[in-house]
DNA sequence: TATATATTATTAATATGTTAATTAAAATCC
DNA sequence: GGATTTTAATTAACATATTAATAATATATA
């Protein structure tokens, strides 16, 4: 119990249950979504992407980001153009009144992002991101599914 | 841009990304979703547990452990059993045909338990779950509310 | 070039997350 | 003892996750 409740998938869990909410209450002071406003928040950086950039970028699976999106743009906050040199891509970028959004709602994001990270001892702070960044590199360890193929010797041609 | 891939939070959504797809994997060889899963491996645990106990145990909310619970009664792998001495309250257990599957689905997730913690450095792995752990902690010294209570001396009524 | 294959976005179906409201039962207060 | 307030579970409404399938377009290949 004591074992599963502090397994790593769950520590993970709660800590995000510790920290997104401070994040959410700000965003829906503004009729955002946590998920909505990582959208712009990718956009705000970029003039546009395309809806599988964007997904790369917000880590939202693209089904859910068509919703998502959709959505933005009922409120228009952001526009879909259809890429003309490859009609298979959409491109996503923020409207003008997406953009002033970004003023309204960044200053209390960052401030509340400084104080979660003052909250915690520096040293520790910098080895829970060290921990992150290696266990989003294991897949290469890991993830290979089991050998697919055998490609070893011979790995240039 | 990287300031914000690199957040914290999407860190932590990155992390889970990574490891949650190969544990969901062998969830669903035995026709069960990833919550579904943290139900039982709960009840596997204790003999009952109150669906609030539940929520806090596997980190659902109420609101979704209902339709969890709703669906693992279908498949007579739990039951609920109203509490006589506080109505209020239903106790959930896992069924005989429940408990069973314990052996069936144990060993597998253990396995890739291992498998993923193996393929972390020792220390890497410490340091990342002493920072989850500090990081679930801090609602102490931020969640405070702001001071909800004092009420900027009677604005006007 | 015609066909097969691969890629991008989208839809579909089901399950879950999030917040607010509701119901029933208990605990508290007067 | 009856009104009030809490608490546990549930419902409701909307948004998102997950997985598989589909449509349209692009690319590769014979």
């Amino acid at each position: 119990m004591l074992e599963f409740e502090h397994s790593l998938p769950m520590m993970l869990y709660r800590a995000i249950d510790t920290i997104l909410p401070r994040f959410r209450r700000i965003f829906s002071e503004f009729g955002l979504t946590e998920t909505q406003w990582r959208v712009l928040r990718v956009l705000w950086d970029r003039q546009s992407a395309t809806l599988k950039e964007l997904a790369a970028a917000t880590l939202i699976p693209a089904p859910s980001l068509v919703g998502v999106v959709d959505r933005l743009a009922q409120q228009s906050l952001v526009e879909r153009v259809r890429d003309e040199n490859d009609r298979r891509q959409v491109f996503i970028l923020a409207t003008t009144k997406g953009r002033k959004l970004e003023a309204q709602v960044s200053p209390a994001v960052e401030d509340t992002y400084r104080e979660m990270q003052q909250s915690l001892n520096l040293d520790t702070w910098q080895a829970l991101m060290t921990g992150l960044e290696a266990l989003t590199q294991i897949s290469d360890t890991l993830d290979t599914p089991r050998p697919v193929s055998p490609p070893p010797l011979n790995e240039k041609s």
